[in-house]
DNA sequence: CGCTTATATAATCATATAATCATATAGTCA
DNA sequence: TGACTATATGATTATATGATTATATAAGCG
């Protein structure tokens, strides 16, 4: 299967997502979700945001398919529905590290 | 080598470099890095938009070293420093067909 | 030195969107 | 049913930033 790349078609999708993931909040929920599904509640707890908050938040990564959501009860239960978002976080940090590594060489090298 | 996971510290540097990667013009100018450098004319002309907007997406580029510049007579010859990008992008491009697939899924089967 | 070309930048404007507040909806339990 | 808890949503505000315009800087070339 050959891989799909960035195409003239497809950019405005591949930049969209990338938007979604360019909140610092919508990567906490998402970093507490790779433990494993969340109430609202203790994704509220575990941000340090409000309700309101984050449950757009939610709302947004929801839309996008980026989480699901499950009803059970009083409460609704979020998860990551696709991981390999976080395979993405991975390759940016490994970015953002070469990046810095480059940085401080330009600085004490010339 | 571990690999860098998200974190609560890098959060923000995280979604900062997402965010840089959210804006489409931004990708069109990496998509044309990627067939090797250009000058800034060149990807006016690929991108159809107008140069002072190119040059100013490729300060950001070049602030967060997406980019490299290399100033070689008149002309500024920008490249992608870190290739990794591309991954990026192709995971993010699986991703929309997945969530794409279970929305069609979603709306067919159930 | 002007003249042209290539690139960068400052100022403004327009727009998208994150946060907040208030309120609505929905489920549970007494 | 009424009270409580959990979640969602609409309206408003504030802010960040992308596009545009005009202009500045810099390099080549006669």
């Amino acid at each position: 299967m050959p891989k799909t790349a960035l195409t003239p078609q497809n950019l405005d999708s591949v930049a969209t997502r990338f938007r979604i993931l360019g909140v610092p909040l919508r990567l906490q929920i998402l970093n507490e979700l790779a433990n494993g599904e969340r109430t609202v509640t203790a994704l509220v707890e575990a941000t340090g945001s409000t309700q309101p908050n984050v449950s757009k938040h939610l709302s947004t990564l929801l839309a996008h398919r980026l989480v699901k959501r499950e009803k059970r009860g009083n409460s609704a239960y979020y998860s990551v529905s696709d991981p390999a978002v976080f395979k993405l976080c991975e390759i940016v940090c490994g970015n953002i590290e070469r990046a810095l590594e480059e940085e401080r060489a330009a600085f004490s090298g010339g």
